[in-house]
DNA sequence: GATACTATTTTGATTCATCAAAGTAATCAT
DNA sequence: ATGATTACTTTGATGAATCAAAATAGTATC
């Protein structure tokens, strides 16, 4: 053994390792804190807090993020890219499920989940190209360029809105298949203008209504989840 | 420890066992022996005989196939199932890159290849509705059907037509890119009919014209790797 | 049939990703 | 601040897939 501790350098990342920084680079862009506190991370990935530990640690070792123990983690530049590269994939293919092969929005995420570790830089350029490189999937949110730099959203949500005021829907955060549906059914989607009819803080309920349609309510719970501008 | 030897019971391959099965039927189809040889698995998959070796073991163990030691294996009902499945998913994926995407046929099937272990049964359907139900993928091999059907191709290659006669080109048996771009270059491409000029045993070589280009020659070892009708 | 060569199996080790359970640090509440 | 709770880390073990190298079986050659 000489000074050096194995060069096990790992500069292609492994599926796990692609997951988990773009896991972390999500929570990185939702809350603006740079630091991503260790449980969040195996939350996420749905892994015991251990194995986040010891993942996180392999993860450092090869350069991919910062690890600050008791205190979180944060990408490193080369981890950053390789995050906003899996958001791009995964994007581009819930995209792609949506407009062309005619999913649903609300059962595309576990599909786009797998496929965005096994498409090749190639496939993924010709599929962008296919799509017209949009530059938003069907949830609203933007999609990554091929560079890195993505548009940072509107930090607003139905949740701070007042009563009377209109807005437009920017995108949804949430993945769940339920609330997604529930979303298209009250045709709660991106691009859509919204009148806030109703914003009551104490009982935590919101009412509103889009053209057309019945007025409706919702908790602020999952007013939260609806960005908009 | 009771009498059962551990319940490790897989019955949901994984990738690697994926990759094994689909290898093994292709083996299994195009010789015409019901036992692949251990070597054939390895040299196939790219590993060391050991591993196969112990791949296969396991893989017995979860019942996907028969292990004859020193002499071979051979896929069980549910090991052919799942194979066949691989190759559907194989073929479609390549017929949606060449036709959807406009990849060239000569680089599509290491994509391909990373992408069938990724695509959920529900985008499969999807795409195969979305192509027209393909029957033949872009190397004019046929698809296996949902239930795990599929055409035997004709056994009759170029390398055994005799002078004078024309053929049809059905199927060409080789991935290797390099071959696959020879073919396109000389229009030997499945459904094309070829004329033979001249097929000389003793000098292992076979000419051929195809309507409106050039005669072409080529050695026996390639035109076995041409099927026609 | 003894020897040589080839095909296959065994053995022992390694890497990655994971868990359960035990240990430790930090924070919160009274 | 003391004790309880929560968050995080460590430790030891496991299964999947692999390799290199040694051992063994089978086949071919003279």
């Amino acid at each position: 053994m000489s000074t050096f501790d194995k060069p096990t350098n790992q500069n292609v990342p492994t599926p796990t390792v692609e997951n988990y920084l773009k896991q972390i680079l999500m929570v990185t862009l939702e809350e603006n804190g740079s630091r991503v506190a260790m449980g969040k991370v195996a939350t996420e990935l749905a892994v015991t807090p251990g194995t986040a530990t010891s993942m996180v640690k392999n993860m450092e070792r090869d350069g991919w993020l910062k690890y600050y123990p008791r205190q979180g983690v944060s990408l490193t530049r080369k981890g950053r890219k390789v995050a906003m590269n899996m958001l791009r994939r995964h994007r581009l293919l819930e995209t792609f499920l949506v407009e062309t092969l005619g999913f649903d929005w609300s059962e595309i995420h576990i599909e786009a989940e797998e496929l965005e570790h096994a498409i090749s830089e190639k496939v993924l350029e010709k599929l962008d190209e296919f799509l017209g490189r949009p530059r938003y999937d069907p949830h609203g949110h933007p999609i990554p360029s091929k560079r890195g730099t993505i548009q940072r959203p509107s930090s607003q949500t139905l949740q701070n809105c007042d009563t009377g005021v209109t807005v437009r829907v920017e995108s949804i955060l949430d993945q769940e298949s339920d609330f997604l549906k529930f979303a298209r059914e009250k045709e709660l989607l991106p691009g859509k203008a919204v009148s806030v009819i109703r914003s009551e803080k104490l009982a935590d309920v919101i009412t509103l209504k889009i053209e057309g349609n019945e007025p409706f309510s919702m908790g602020f719970r999952s007013a939260e989840k609806i960005l908009v501008v």
